[in-house]
DNA sequence: TATGAATGAGATTTCATTCAT
DNA sequence: AATGAATGAAATCTCATTCAT
């Protein structure tokens, strides 16, 4: 039910995953305990049809990289992408966030979430491995862009620090393709 | 008390921030709940003591990051600085992850995250800005150097993918490297 | 919820304000724990929902208090209202002596139990102000015989001090009345 | 131990009897929980000590009543006697106050406090009764004004009523006299 | 389908008391 | 005599989950 998952997303926000109760989530979404075990066998059953959801946006962002080209063009489309994925943090942030909380000691969202990753890197590695030297692990360099690309939106979106957006995704796209081709930023 | 502490980093590590209950780590230091309230408040408390620690070594570390040439022995003092890292993560990463996991949902220790994020980010971008093309801002790009710094190791080390300390290290370096002087890697 | 409400009377009774545990009155309303804090915040809030049932009654009372005259007549009024004085003593005696436990070194109970013999006392004086002498200030002298009153009950009704209830509602109501118009006892 | 005794008052008075703990005490005290335990078994027997000083002072204050006459004279002796029951009240107000608040529920003080009780009581009696009318139970009469002394020096006297001390002490003397000699007050 | 009162297991916290020094 | 760290029994309170309506 699409009220509850909606509550979900916004108590998951201000509580955090692991003090949002279900009765929070019940009376924001203005509906009774006895309809959230009626969809839901507990908290944790809503919060994985969100992660689903995020998922399989993560999943549909990675296949939407484009092959980035050494020049000037494939830094500004990588760029370009790289602005999607702080939309989609944008929209799912609170369960991303949340996501990150849960899986800590929590062994079904680890599993999850390492797979999402894998996938996700799997597919980035695929995008980019042509562009990288020779020496180089592809998946490895993969990994590592991944994660800056995910921390650096969680400091920026999430936690507040003072960067502008503009400039995050320009910072991210000149490490990247640096990385990638050797240039320098911008 | 020591040994309080200890259990502490041991229970927040096989069962998170929020699992953790007063009486596992009251019990695997052999001691009661009367002296756990004698030392700390409450869970928050003892985490805030260790919380204490980690940013005081994080400090430490990020004062101890030398100029880093272009050339490869700067690349290769860049690796072994970033080895100190992952020590230091290996040491403290109950802590660290107990800590993102806290501060999500929970003001102090968010603060208190941005709080370190900001200072170890600040002494990193002074020793690291003086090798940046002039366009790049350089707190920015040290930001995001920070956010896959961290978050790789995390992959690595916390999240059991599948990539060897070794090989993290070089690739980290390479991408730092080429970020750095718009060189390829390695 | 009256169950519990009149639970608490009966543990309040046997154990008084202070030694009473929430378990007593949950198990003697034979409902449980969850229960109990569904309506109530603690035990605090519990005896206040007590306490203005007798604030109530007092005033109640206070109003029903007949203006006394001079003659046999008035005195018997003036036996028969302190009658009704002691009814109430009766069935709100446990909460009565619980205040008077709780309300030492309890801010709100000490400041709730001091507005309800202020108006109390203030009801009073207006029904007896017209029949004392001159020189006598009325407030003051009413307060002394609702400091005698209230407390003549507790000692004879609740501390068991063997004098019957007739020989006392006589001896408050000579007491009294010799002091409103300054005849001798009965 | 004088000290941990004069401590004892002191919490009682700001935290009541239940409220008070032993390490309240202690630390009023400047001393340590194992001095509190060398001279006292616990906090009751502590408030056993206080309450028997009490006792001795409220008996000599009893046989200090003087036969008081229908006259003037007789009048002023008794304020001056009520005088000093406020000024013992003002002395160990705390004590008393606690007591009361610990014998409802605690069988050994509400025994204790009856039979001090009684004793006063007796000893008042025996001073007044050659001044009542025939037909009045003199032990009845003086436990009704014993009870407006105790509680009407509580209301005023700790209860902070706005009223002066002054005004209290003739109130009750003129209540009291007429009552015993049917004269009006003042 | 929907409700929400009732439940009770389990966590936190307090504080009187002991005992080795 | 004096200390105060350590104890643990006992109380409070929360919240996920059920179930009769």
């Amino acid at each position: 039910m699409r009220k509850l998952l909606d509550a979900g997303v916004s108590v998951f926000e201000t509580r955090g995953y692991h003090a949002a109760r279900v009765d929070d989530i019940v009376k924001l979404a203005r509906t009774s305990h006895g309809t959230f075990y009626l969809y839901f066998s507990n908290k944790e059953d809503l919060f994985r049809a969100l992660a689903q959801e995020v998922g399989d946006a993560l999943q549909a962002l990675a296949e939407s990289l484009p092959l980035v080209g050494p020049d000037g063009a494939g830094r500004a489309a990588l760029a370009e992408w790289i602005g999607s994925f702080a939309d989609l943090y944008d929209e799912y942030g609170p369960v991303v966030r949340a996501w990150t909380e849960a899986e800590i000691g929590t062994h079904e969202f680890g599993r999850l979430g390492t797979e999402m990753l894998t996938r996700f890197t799997l597919t980035f590695t695929d995008r980019i491995s042509g562009s990288l030297p020779d020496r180089v692990n592809p998946a490895i360099a993969a990994l590592a862009l991944v994660a800056m690309l995910e921390r650096m939106n969680y400091y920026v979106l999430s936690k507040q620090v003072n960067v502008s957006r503009a400039k995050m995704i320009d910072t991210l796209a000149g490490v990247m393709h640096a990385s990638l081709y050797g240039t320098t930023h911008a």
